[in-house]
DNA sequence: TCTATTATTAACCTTATGGTTAATTATGAA
DNA sequence: TTCATAATTAACCATAAGGTTAATAATAGA
C-alpha cells in the first residue's frame, strides 16, 4: 500500500470547488486587489468571504498583506500549478494507457473494414 | 453581478479534493478495473469506496458498468480536461496581467542597474 | 482623542463529507 | 434451488464547510 497522501493537493482542489472562491481567485489572477475590493460583486456577507479568503491562504492559493487599513491580496501561483501538474499527469496516463491504444486501434481498424 | 456558478466544476474539485478518489482516479488513468481492484490497497471498508465511487460518478470523472457479477469503472477524461481548462485559463491571466508585467519590468530594472 | 472605515473573530445553525457496521441486491455456479 | 461472491444501500456518528449576526481589532483622519 503506497502513500498516496497529499495534504496541499487535498487543499488546493477543496479551495477550488466552491463558486465564490474560483470567482476570487480568477479575479484575482487578473491583478492584485483588496478584500474589499473583492467582496463587492458578491451576495453574501464580509465575514462569509473573509473565511473564503482564509480557506484560499490556508491552501497556499493567495496571500494577503495589510496596507493601511486595507488587505491587499494576491494569487500564488504555485499552489494553482502543483493542482494543474498533477491533472495533466493523470491526463497524460489515460492517453498513453494500452487500453486506450487497443481501443483507438479496435476503431480504426473498424472505420477500415466498416 | 456576474454569474459565476459552475456546479460541475464544484463536483470535479471537491472529487478531487480527497486522497482516497485522487488514487482512485490516478488507477484509473492507468486503465479500467472492477471496484474489488480498486478496492484492494486501500485501509477503509467497501462502503467507504463505494461512496468515493458515487461522489465520483456523480462529478462525471468515472462511468460504472456491470460485467457479470463485478462492476467495472473508468475513467471519463472529459470532466478532467474541464478542471484542467479553468486553471489553465486562470494562470494565463496570470501571466498575461498588466501587475505582473509591471513587476517583471521592475525587476528587469533593477538587475540592469543593480 | 474621538470617529469612521476596513476587516476579522466569536458564537451559532444547517448541511454534506467520510467513516463505521449490518442488511440487502444481483449475479454465477454447484 | 441453494450457496458464495461482488458490491450497494441503510442507519448511524463525528467533523468541517458555508452561511448568518454581533462584537472586536487596527488604522486613518478630523
Amino acid at each position: 500500500m503506497v502513500n498516496y497522501e497529499h495534504p496541499g493537493l487535498d487543499q488546493a482542489f477543496l479551495a477550488l470547488s466552491d463558486p465564490t472562491r474560483r470567482a476570487i481567485v480568477a479575479r484575482l489572477a487578473r491583478g492584485e486587489c483588496t478584500v474589499g475590493e473583492l467582496s463587492t460583486p458578491f451576495p453574501i456577507s464580509a465575514p462569509a468571504i473573509s473565511k473564503h479568503l482564509r480557506l484560499l491562504e490556508r491552501a497556499g492559493l493567495i496571500e494577503r498583506r495589510r496596507v493601511g487599513r486595507t488587505l491587499r491580496c494576491r494569487l500564488n501561483p504555485t499552489t494553482l500549478d502543483t493542482a494543474l501538474d498533477w491533472i495533466t499527469t493523470q491526463r497524460r496516463f489515460w492517453n498513453d494507457s494500452f487500453d486506450r491504444l487497443a481501443d483507438l486501434l479496435a476503431e480504426a481498424k473498424k472505420s477500415e473494414n466498416p
